[in-house]
DNA sequence: CCATCATTTTCGCATTCATCGAAATGAAAT
DNA sequence: ATTTCATTTCGATGAATGCGAAAATGATGG
């Protein structure tokens, strides 16, 4: 790859050292991030936040689930497979019904404390 | 919209009653949905999360960043924008350069919390 | 004014993602 | 075995995303 003039500042603020230092240290995380980016995209849609808030007290069948979001259930059936490829929700066969619900409560904790901070944030 | 009658379970499992409730639940929280989602999308990706992590002790010109992400000036300057619309970042002008860093130190904190929240389930 | 430089914006491309209908699967009952 | 039905998978289409090249912006210095 060719850099040209422009890609590299040529002033006080181009300070290599720290350039390293910071490389370095994002080096030490980056084996994490890909997962936390991960987990971040499951997140980042509104159908599987509201399956979580809905799977918090009691364990659902899809059908009951589609029922709640007003969705297909081919849809809901697809969102639910990437929680559970995700490892955040359990599934259960009742012959054919198929239940589903929270793989631990610490999911849903973390997300009302990140609603909180947005909160905070508005307020 | 047509239903046809494979969209509506026929067994107990479909109940109504808790189906209501259900729905009526997530309408109060549906207000910050949204808005929730909108900062899981902004996290859930590894340029920008590596942006936040460099900031965390100090300012930086664009031009550090991007040699620390290994960037081109242009997509670091796009995904800085991305955060200082969301207001995570502050802006600050100097001549002909320009600084960001971070709005608060708050953000990093669930951030790193959410790290935990993966590691504690990956051990 | 003119040239230079850091940054931003515009534009286009390639890739990924969301969504949904339709077909396939699997379990239960007749 | 066949039918029924909840669920899953497949497949296609449109939308969104990430990136870089190039042009535009805005500030500095000659």
């Amino acid at each position: 790859m060719v850099r040209k003039p422009q890609d590299v500042c040529h002033v006080p603020c181009f300070d290599q050292a720290k350039v390293k230092t910071l490389r370095s240290g994002l080096a030490r995380d980056a084996v994490h991030l890909p997962a936390l980016a991960d987990f971040y995209k499951l997140l980042g849609n509104t159908t599987r936040l509201k399956i979580l808030l809905a799977l918090e007290k009691t364990e659902l069948c899809v059908c009951d689930i589609a029922h709640v979001l007003g969705l297909s259930i081919a849809a809901t059936s697809h969102q639910l497979k990437l929680l559970h490829e995700g490892a955040w929700l359990r599934k259960r066969d009742d012959g054919k019904m198929v239940y589903y619900r929270l793989q631990s409560a610490d999911l849903l904790k973390a997300l009302k404390g990140d609603l909180k901070l947005l909160a905070a944030r508005a307020g």
